[in-house]
This record gives C-alpha cells, structure tokens and sequence, in this order.
RNA sequence: GGGCGUGUUCCGGAGUGGCCAAACGGGUCAGACUGUAAAUCUGAUGGCUUAUGCCUUCGUUGGUUCGAAUCCAACCGCGCCCA
C-alpha cells in the first residue's frame, strides 16, 4: 500500500537536510501518480575505492523508499569523472584507476548496494557515465563551460577557502561540478540525492537541466554521516568508515566498529540509519549508552546479514574485548615450525609494517602469544610453532600461527 | 617573459654548516584507566635479527666543505604580483 503524496513527503523528513523544493518535488510525485511513468532518482558514485559504507547507506534508504513507491533509481558510476580526479580532499593527487579496476569496483557496487536497494531492472539502472562525457568533443566542452562563470564557481564553499588560502585549484576540478551535473541532463533525472556536501554540484544539474528547457531536478541532500573517528565525514579516504560488507565480527568487523564510535554520535546514527522513534533511543542513549550501542550494532548487522550474526558478533565482543580472550575465528599464517622470531611474525602478519615495529611493540608489553604477555626482552628471543599458536597485538588483532 | 616567495619525515610545520633521523602539534599504534568507547595520563612513531653500530631520507642533479636539510649552481613544481 503506497502512502499518500503528503505522507511519502513527511517521512523523507528524518533524513532530510535540504530539499530544493518541496514544492517540487510534490509536483513531480503528482505528475508521475497521474501518468504512471516513475520518477527518476539519481545518485552518484565514485568507483575510486571498492567499498559502499554506512555514510552512502543514508541516501541510498531514501532511494529505496523511493523504489517501494514504485520509482525508479538511476546508479551512475562516475567511470570517467574517476579519472578526472574529484575535488574534495585536495592535493591528494588520486591514483589513476585502470578500465579493469574501475569495472571491479562497479561490480562490487552493485552487489553492495544490493543490500539496501531493489535490483530489479525495473526499478534500478545503472549507468557509466564514461558512456556520454567520453564522447564530447572539444566543442561540446567549450558549450558547456560557457554555461558557469568562474565567479559562480567559486561560490562552492571549499573552492572560496582554497582561493583565499592560496591553495591551488586545478582547471579540471573547477570543472568537475558541471561535469557532474551534465550527468543529470543525459540521464533525465527528476531527483538527485546526495550527502549536504553535494548540494553545490546537485544544483549545477538543476540548474544546466532548467537552461535545457526542462524543469529541472528536484535535490534532496541528507546530514552527513561522522566517521568512526567522531570528527570527519565517515569516507574512503579517511579510514573512518563502516563498510557495509564489513564482516560482522572481527578486529574490523561491524560491531566492534560501531562500539568503538563515540557515544556522543549514538544520536544521529541512531535517526540516520534505523527506524528507531526518537524519543525511544533518545530515552535508551540517556540511561544506558552501552547497551544503546550494543543494540544499534546488532540492527546494522542484522540489517546488512541477518540475526544470527548479530548475536555471534555480539558473542565474541564479551568474550574477547570484553573478557579478553581469545576469538574462535581467527586468520592463519603458515610459517613452518620454526624457530622464528616474533618480530617479524607480526609484520607478516600485517600488524605492524616493519620488524622495527614489532620490537618497539615487544617491548612496550603490547605483544601476547597463546593469551601470555611476551617479556620485553624477548624479542631477539626464538619462538617455534611445531603446534599452532595464538599471537596478539594490543586486545584485537589476533593470528593463528602454526 | 620579469619580480618576489616557496618545496622538510603520514599531515601541518620548526630547523640557515657539525649537538639532525630532524623541535612542536595533529594523526596513528600500544600501555594505564573505563561501560566497548570518548576524555585523560604514559610510551612509541624511517629501515636494518635493537646496535655507544650501519644504511636511507629534507623537490632533482651537480658542486663547495673534514662535515650540508642548512652554502653555491642549474633544473623541476607550486603561490602571489607585473607583463
């Protein structure tokens, strides 16, 4: 039973931080309930990393719920923009992604967003958009620059603070926003979605699209995410993210991650990623923060695997982090019997990334082999392994060496 | 094309001839503490089977010097101003 136009308008509410407009958006929702031609909802992706995490995860629920009312997503995989390099994060110059690696990515992106979205041809399409931009040549280029000045340009935010900090902005990614919004005019889009900090390029689709004639896009941007660090953004790029193919448990896993966010962003994960009713969590965080986090680790796993894994995460969580044993699961490193020294088992390990290290981790008492803290003074000391053994750094990262 | 700046270890940023593997801050890792955390405190943070040792590193190359991140030259990158 699809909801109301007034209803599907309200619940995009809790996950909503500018609409542009409400009114038009309404006009398109009527429109598309009189024709029966679904609405097009676009959102796009950089292919620059392979993992979709939980900050995507905010627009792509809204996408979904646009599915569930029978409209259609429109997934672009920037394929070319990836090689032109993103604006954001400025002098990190990007590696240059080959074809081969852009298309594993893309794989890998629709089986992940999989998790949350319908896949079925009808209300999903994905699209490269080395498809279009690939094939304009230098006058559609010059057409198309013409359309911005570099005054309404500067306008975005980050490029201001570079120009008055002297910071070098690189033509290409002055250009990148029009770039960006040239997908909307190919595709049609009457709904782009995005994080706050789209807002600026989704406008730029909007606005090429209204110069086009059309009617121009409807830009829904939803709060962004705060990384596992409680400071930054959750992205690729800052290692602060929660991948939601993740495994459950582990050093890495989903659970220990989300324990190890700060309580004070419980909140907002709490309205961004579940259904949870406000006062119930607001209720929930104030008396028993722990618990709050316990359960919002068991939803998301439960969300993105199923309630088994939830409660197994939740399982080896007491008993190692909390407890301080030793999980039942655990990758292996086949050395050979031995002798061998701890060192450089560590780093094999990808612990540490030097024996240098893994001595300064010896000595600092970091280091544990089958749950007993090794000696300081062992680390010129051999070990051998004629039976598997248990090696450990700090109380999460385990190895099974044998 | 001209002028003035600038280029340092993961990042920011000190360092103007030896005491420099290079201050300080951030980040990261670990230890203590705790409700997992966060905050706080402590330690570590180029590499080498850890060494009062050796090797590599301060944009690049080549010089000067007993000795160079520091001086010189050329080159490269970036910023600002002028054309």
């Amino acid at each position: 039973m699809t909801p109301s136009i007034d209803e599907q308008i309200t619940s995009l509410q809790r996950r909503t931080d500018r609409l542009i407009s409400t009114d038009d958006l309404r006009a398109k929702l009527t429109r598309s309930a009189k024709t029966g031609k679904p609405m097009r909802i676009k959102l796009g992706m950089d292919p620059t990393a392979p993992d979709v995490h939980l900050g995507h995860a905010v627009p792509l629920k809204i996408i979904r719920q646009f599915q569930d009312w029978g409209h259609k997503a429109v997934l672009i995989i920037g394929d070319y923009t990836a090689r032109v390099g993103d604006p954001s994060g400025r002098n990190s110059t990007r590696p240059v992604l080959t074809g081969d690696e852009i298309d594993a990515n893309a794989k890998t992106y629709v089986a992940q967003v999989g998790k949350i979205l319908l896949t079925t041809p009808d209300r999903l399409e994905i699209r490269y958009n080395g498809e279009w931009l690939g094939k304009m040549n230098m006058t559609d280029i010059i057409k198309l620059l013409s359309r911005k000045s570099v005054a309404q340009l500067l306008q975005r935010e980050d490029f201001a603070r570079r120009f008055a900090e002297q910071v070098d902005i690189r033509l290409h990614e002055l250009f990148y926003p029009l770039l960006q919004g040239w997908d909307s005019v190919v595709i049609e889009a009457d709904l782009e979605m995005g994080g706050s900090d789209q807002l600026f390029n989704n406008l730029v689709g909007r606005e090429l699209q209204k110069e086009q004639g059309g009617d121009g896009q409807c830009v829904l941007v939803t709060p962004l995410l705060v990384g596992t660090d409680g400071s930054a953004k959750m992205s690729k790029s800052k290692k602060n993210y929660i991948g939601l193919t993740d495994p459950p448990s582990g050093a890495d896993g989903i659970f220990g991650k989300i324990m190890r966010v700060p309580d004070t962003l419980l909140s907002s994960y709490y309205k961004l990623l579940t259904e949870v009713e406000e006062t119930l969590y607001e209720r929930q965080i104030a008396s028993d923060p722990r618990q709050a986090k316990i359960d919002l680790a068991k939803m998301m796993i439960t969300w993105l695997y199923d309630g088994n894994a939830a409660s197994a995460a939740e399982q080896e969580f007491q008993k190692v982090i909390v407890g301080g044993g030793i999980p039942d699961e655990m990758p292996e490193l086949k050395v050979g019997p031995g002798p061998h020294r701890l060192a450089p088992l560590l780093a094999r390990a990808g612990f540490v990334t030097s024996n240098s290290e893994g001595i300064r981790k010896i000595k600092e008492g970091a280091v544990k082999l089958d749950g007993e803290k090794v000696p300081a003074g062992a680390f010129n000391e051999d070990f051998t392994f004629g039976s598997p053994r248990v090696l450990q750094l700090g109380n999460r990262r385990f190895v099974r060496v044998s």
